[in-house]
DNA sequence: CCTCAAAAATTGACTAAGTCCAAATCTTGA
DNA sequence: TCAAGATTTGGACTTAGTCAATTTTTGAGG
């Protein structure tokens, strides 16, 4: 496993603690939310401000090295697993998310029927559902597509 | 096409006048935000409450009459067009929405390799690239996946 | 046509998530 | 060790949306 402030450094990054501590937060906490990460952060190294959290963030997420997915009805969320193109599937009930890898096991999506003269440089997938634990919950209820995400814990 | 008043009382709802506007503003301005919606409306009767378009808007949705997406860096759109599977293409730069029809032309992504338990409802797809009037501008910098978007203009 | 309960619309305060900005501090390379 | 430039901080501000109380409208029954 590469050191996080050399994987800094290849990046032509200024090394910092919060840098560092940010990188291992999303590596150990896949799909955090900002709040969630600089809690843990927090854990880490005691303080950072709100706002180097989100530039941290930003700035890792530009560099590539880690990735940021927004939800529907839920904050941004970021995971350190980048490059292999996979996707999630989320739960309408209790927002948990989980990462899979597409059917064919390579992006199968990457190309439609018409592109409309776009570039495309990414294909974001989302299966919406309810997870194993959710579903006794539900039970023969229609599913209504609640708007917005509850979570139970904050996990 | 359908009366909209009459969609409404297919579905048990009553009929309002702000109901009728706003599905009609849905569908005459595809991919609008609540905003956007709001602003259509105002300009169909005159004068209608924020909360309602959001009242409005929650109950179509839940009804499937119309959908709601929430593309990253974006508030929520809305969309007339629904049942049909269909996926989005959006411009990074300018947040110029399309849609497109996947492309086997029927959902291929509605399944993954492993779903984790989960009862999979909805597959939503969204192709992020730049559109042909923003690739010029561009030009060959590297594809830098901006966080926020910003459209030129207002549609 | 009238009445009434239930549903919907309005108003205004409030919250969550994130951004902007200026000042202070820290990293890096010489 | 030191200066230049990048990073971090703190605090105000913005956007998008929600909550709750009150008033108005709708649609069924008489």
């Amino acid at each position: 496993m590469t050191d996080p402030a050399d994987l800094l450094r290849e990046h032509g990054l200024p090394v910092t603690a919060q840098r560092i501590a940010v990188l291992r937060a999303v590596s150990g906490r896949p799909h955090g939310t900002a709040d969630a990460i600089a809690a843990d952060v927090r854990d880490g190294i005691g303080a950072i401000s709100r706002q180097s959290v989100y530039d941290s963030l930003a700035i890792l997420a530009g560099k590539g090295l880690i990735r940021r997915i927004e939800p529907a009805g839920s904050p941004a969320r970021y995971e350190a697993r980048t490059g292999d193109n996979h996707h999630h599937l989320i739960c309408r009930t209790c927002g948990k998310t989980t990462d899979v890898d597409c059917a064919a096991g390579h992006a199968p999506c990457l190309h439609t029927a018409d592109d409309h003269g776009f570039l495309i440089d990414e294909a974001e997938v989302i299966f919406w559902g309810t997870c194993p634990d959710c579903l006794p919950a539900r039970g023969k209820a229609k599913i209504s597509k609640p708007l917005t995400i509850t979570p139970k814990k904050k996990t």
